[in-house]
DNA sequence: CATTGACATTTGGTATACAATCTTGCTGCT
DNA sequence: AGCAGCAAGATTGTATACCAAATGTCAATG
């Protein structure tokens, strides 16, 4: 879940310069590299990606690539194409507002189950990072608000100790990841935000289910009314070509 | 989404007898054939699954299969178990409850968007299912039962016009599929089911979201409590070895 | 009876081959 | 010049062979 501040960093390379064997299985890393560099906006939306090439980039054969390429199509980070190989999955806005309702009610049943089930540990933890996150706002600083809010949002739903509800939360919120990063950087209702964040916190503070529900929920709404201005202005529509700009 | 009705029909036979190439990838094709399999119960959960074997068995290579596998690690289907392989996935009764959660609020956000956005056609054709299930129902045929209620919930998805739902709800229904069919074939609170389903046909008649919403929601509870018989006799539980039964 | 260690199996990954298909660019025609 | 059609080259899909590392087995051993 890294955020694209260091996007341009470093050109592709490889997946792990490491020795011959270590940690997770090589098809499992290559996963998560793609998907960072999807998520990071290093490989663009639309984007075609040729096997041999990105193997070679990222110093590996083609057939853990190839089963790589798989599980992102499964996630739906990319599109798989018969016999023309896969590309980077990119979003309509109508796709973005269909997954973020799906969000929302994923967040909704998250916070129910949190108020019942967060430690107070959990929960104070969640105002440290309420807090956190009001002092990037008062600083302005965009990106270190943006990746407070995901922590924010993402300890909510591990508080409410259900592992399925979990996955598929991860699973949509990597697929919105990068057209809500992009939005954030520009919206201008930023304060709104902040409202509703207190709204989060007072509502898990009292452990009202029923109320942070509905709260989270609205709070995903409104997040569609930035996410939507993104595109109308014209981004995240993906040129004829495909580079992403 | 086939049923199980027809489990041990066939030995496990090749995936496509057809000539050189036709439609989809075969990796594809191996997907959903393993998929229908581990659905159909005819690879029973926790059973180890060797892939040379395997590969025989459906008269294709190891790659294909290898990458079908990791499609099917994704959806949750199967585990992947490093330098050890693939088994079929198993649900604690734990797992198959947060599930459930996760799938009730699936369907009621369908629920809710499919009062909103569904065709009078499509609402005439779930009440058509309906009185089919009710057919099934006074027959006591709990097979013909179970398959047209599956219908049903999935029409009412269809009808909700949101790709990205229809999606997630189908994963998830497809690992809960197992215990559900065995749940149906011996839950004595039959009747209870008829009663919920009649007001979720009410509900959408009216197109009344709200109240269709918490309907399909508390629906999957009651489901809850029947799966949950299932598990308490013992079911589904995987024996130390990992034969189902 | 628990341990150890050699041996067989199986998976993870690479390399290679080849057919089917897609792309691209060229040729020749109008 | 513009375009149809075709041929060469590139890319994907699938099958194989092979090897190293990890796991499982099982008998000999202390």
């Amino acid at each position: 879940m890294s955020g694209l501040e260091d996007a341009g960093a470093a050109p592709i390379e490889y997946v792990a310069p490491g020795g011959p064997d270590d940690g997770p299985p090589l098809t499992q890393r290559v996963a998560d590299r793609l998907r960072d560099l999807i998520v990071q906006d290093q490989l663009k939306p639309g984007e075609r990606i040729r096997e041999r090439d990105l193997a070679d980039r990222l110093a590996v054969s083609r057939t853990p690539l190839r089963e790589a390429l798989k599980i992102l199509a499964t996630e739906g980070m990319v599109t798989l194409a018969p016999n023309r190989g896969a590309v980077v999955a990119s979003l309509t806005r109508d796709e973005a507002f269909d997954l973020l309702q799906v969000l929302g009610v994923l967040e909704a049943l998250a916070g129910e189950l949190a108020c019942a089930r967060a430690t107070d540990a959990e929960i104070d933890e969640i105002r440290a990072l309420h807090y956190e996150m009001m002092a990037a706002y008062a600083r302005k600083d965009r990106l270190e608000y943006f990746k407070v809010n995901q922590r924010i949002h993402l300890a909510i739903v591990a508080a409410s100790r259900n592992a399925g509800l979990a996955e598929t939360h991860g699973r949509i919120n990597a697929r919105l990841y990068r057209i809500r990063y992009r939005s954030n950087l520009r919206n201008r209702k930023w304060h709104t935000a902040i409202e509703e964040h207190q709204a989060i916190l007072e509502a898990l503070d009292r452990r009202d289910g029923a109320l942070l529900s509905t709260v989270l929920r609205d709070h995903l709404g409104s997040t569609w009314a930035k996410v939507s201005e993104t595109f109308e202005s014209g981004e995240g529509r993906l040129p004829p070509n495909g580079e992403g700009e």
